[in-house]
DNA sequence: AGCACGCCGACT
DNA sequence: GTCGGCGTGCTC
């Protein structure tokens, strides 16, 4: 006896694939991954039906090689999930389940960590605050719920408490957390309070520990899943709650295809389920901040005080227009007086390397790499220049290399200088910095330098990012941001909610114990709105007026927009392929704003030139009506591919 | 996305 | 003569 099965590919291919296969021999079921000969390669594949008849069809039928798993890893509801997907981020069903399902390719994230480093902590009291907030969410009857707190007023406690009564009450939770450090910390406390009731799925997992977890979710065996963008999948069966920490985080946005976002994702779940959506931060995205107006949408909670009894810190601007050098006088002597009073700094800024610019005075080169539209950063330890696109690196250079003149000149500078100036100025104290240079060699330098930081053992802690969120030092009197301004000159209408949502999550590092926390804010463009209402420590309004620009100009949550990237190594295809897109869609899609065909702001990266198409409505269900029809009639040229991006983040 | 097939250039 | 460039066709 000879069976079928419909099996989906993980290929940017629409169709799924018929193979035979002997149902004495194996037992092939939807929902389990098969190996298959797919053209003159072998792939994994995930079955979504069986038949007995034969399919009419005029191709050969090819047998499946070999059953991975015993049981299903997905079912009807996961599958209807892919479905879901295929249409709403225009990706093929097979992409979609490999990255659903772990051990297919990529995703998921954060820190390794230690089950026996657990810290005891003392069974903490709520405010009446944090009570109140508890008791919103699990006693009243909506769709979701929106903590909006300041940095240190406790939403992870509230977050807890209220996964512990779903659970009590039979539910399942699924907790998403953003894939940077403060999740080591965090998944330490989950461990803690729930032991073998969870799962946790971090980065430090092999594919067959991570397949495991997932088959206790399946089973049931445990009632909360705990990871970065992709636990948002975790099939659990009686799921009643999901909970997005750090809402506005971009890392919830997948950078590759299916471009998905998890919030979308839960919301689409949590609807399918009647389950509760519970989101929080303390600067939140604009699409929530939009939701958040009309309470019938999503039920606003405040938490407007910081649970360990500091208060909010005291901002100031340094004008670096009127300053020479990397720090302005005003952070100086405050560094100086702090660390004579035995606290602690950090500093902040979004660059790492030395000097990221390379210009020549005599003909005017630039340097940029040699396979990206980007300039070179100028690494000095490692004493190279480096692409942070490709990774392509080469020796650095003294003259031009276009006209040999020696007047040449780095400029811009990165974390590196800034610790290099900072060793310089302060040589008594011990000085650290922490970016994916110093981290990347041994993943467990984050921990150990964090650990020495908490320890007092470190004095100034510099760093990108990785000191920008989360993180919670009693000692920590002062916070410096070295240059303010970097994020706002990208050409994005999320540049200046970007640099705010930085500015005060960084601000938050300062005074988490005491009352006299300070911030130093350095920029050049003092009056800027974002910078502005940061120093004012003014969130809400900042988001009401960034909200309002937002309905000016009809850009998101007020409209919609797609971004549609087609990328070639030869421009001329790329660009043909636009402009034939582009046409068709002006033909096709009602009600929707078509911009471009344009040269994306970053033209090349890795040999492809990359030309984008701007979608924008305010009735998405034309736009992507019309940009499904053309999506499905395009013929692509073998050396263009199309990159579909529904509702980007960012527009590089 | 891969990967083979196939048809034109320049090199031992 | 052959090595090898990349256009195009196909994957059950």
């Amino acid at each position: 006896m000879v069976k079928y099965a419909q099996v989906a590919v993980p290929v940017p291919l629409k169709d799924e694939f018929t193979y035979s296969f002997d149902p004495e021999a194996m037992d092939v079921k939807p929902g389990v991954r098969v190996i298959v000969p797919f053209k003159n390669r072998r792939m994994q594949g995930y079955v979504i039906s069986v038949s007995d008849d034969k399919p009419e069809v005029e191709f050969a039928i090819k047998n499946i090689q070999r059953v991975v798993d015993k049981e299903p890893l997905f079912d009807k509801k996961d599958y209807d999930l892919a479905l879901w997907m295929e249409r709403f981020y225009f990706s093929s069903r097979g992409e979609i389940l490999d990255t659903m399902i772990p051990g297919g390719r990529k995703d998921t994230s954060f820190g390794g960590l230690d089950a026996e480093e657990a810290i005891e902590r003392p069974d903490v009291v709520l405010s009446e605050e944090q009570e109140n907030a508890v008791r919103t969410v699990m006693e009243t009857d909506e769709r979701m719920y929106y903590l909006f707190g300041v940095t240190g007023s406790g939403k992870t406690e509230v977050f807890l408490r209220c996964a512990e009564k779903v659970i009590e009450q039979g539910g399942q939770v699924i907790y998403l957390v953003p894939e940077i450090t403060l999740t080591h910390q965090l998944a330490l406390q989950v461990l803690k309070r729930f032991r073998n009731n969870v799962a946790i799925l971090h980065s430090g997992l092999t594919d067959s520990q991570r397949i495991a977890q997932w088959r206790k979710i399946k089973r049931s065996e445990v009632s909360l899943v705990i990871g970065a963008r992709s636990a948002v999948f975790a099939p659990f069966a009686n799921l009643k709650m999901i909970i997005i920490d750090e809402e506005h985080e971009n890392s919830y946005k997948s950078g590759n295809a299916p471009r998905y976002h998890a919030r979308q994702v839960a919301q689409k779940r949590i609807t399918d389920c009647k389950g509760k959506l519970l989101m929080g931060s303390a600067t939140p995205s604009l699409e929530a901040w939009h939701l958040m107006k009309d309470p019938s949408k999503m039920v606003r909670i405040d938490l407007r005080n910081r649970v360990g009894g500091g208060s909010m810190p005291k901002i100031e601007i340094a004008d670096m227009v009127k300053e020479e050098g990397l720090f302005s006088s005003l952070l100086q002597e405050r560094m100086m007086r702090t660390l004579a009073d035995g606290k602690q700094v950090i500093l902040f800024l979004n660059r790492r390397g030395f000097s990221y610019y390379f210009h020549c005075r005599s003909c005017g080169y630039e340097l940029k790499c040699p396979h990206c539209d980007v300039a070179m950063t100028y690494h000095k330890r490692r004493n190279i220049l480096q692409c942070h696109y490709c990774g392509y690196s080469r020796k650095p250079v003294t003259v031009c290399p276009e006209c040999g003149s020696m007047d040449v000149m780095y400029s811009g500078f990165g974390t590196e200088q800034v610790e290099q100036e900072l060793r310089r100025l302060f040589p008594l104290y011990r000085v650290e910095r922490l970016d994916t240079d110093t981290v990347s060699s041994d993943r467990t330098v984050i921990q150990k330098t964090l650990d020495d930081f908490r320890a007092g053992k470190i004095n100034i802690l510099l760093g990108t990012q990785m000191v920008a969120k989360g993180l919670n030092f009693p000692n920590v009197r002062l916070v410096g941001i070295v240059m303010a301004d970097s994020g706002l000159l990208i050409p994005d209408f999320r540049a200046e909610e970007r640099t705010f949502d930085l500015l005060v999550q960084v601000s938050g590092r300062s005074g988490r114990a005491d009352s006299n926390g300070e911030v130093i804010i350095q920029t050049r463009m003092k009056d800027n709105p974002a910078i502005d209402f940061a120093t004012r420590s003014d969130v809400e309004a900042f988001f009401d007026q960034e909200l309002a620009i937002r309905k000016e100009t009809s850009f998101p949550p007020f409209s919609r927009m797609v971004n549609i990237v087609f990328r070639s190594p030869k421009a001329s295809a790329a660009r043909e392929c636009a402009d034939n897109v582009a046409h068709s869609l002006r033909n096709v899609c009602r009600n929707t704003q078509i911009y471009g065909p344009n040269e994306c702001p970053v033209e090349k990266i890795r040999e492809n030139y990359r030309i984008q198409i701007l979608l924008r409505s305010k009735k998405a269900s034309d736009m992507l009506a019309g940009l499904n029809s053309v999506v499905s009639s395009v013929k692509l040229p073998h050396n263009v591919a199309m990159d579909i991006d529904v509702d980007p983040v960012d527009l590089l």
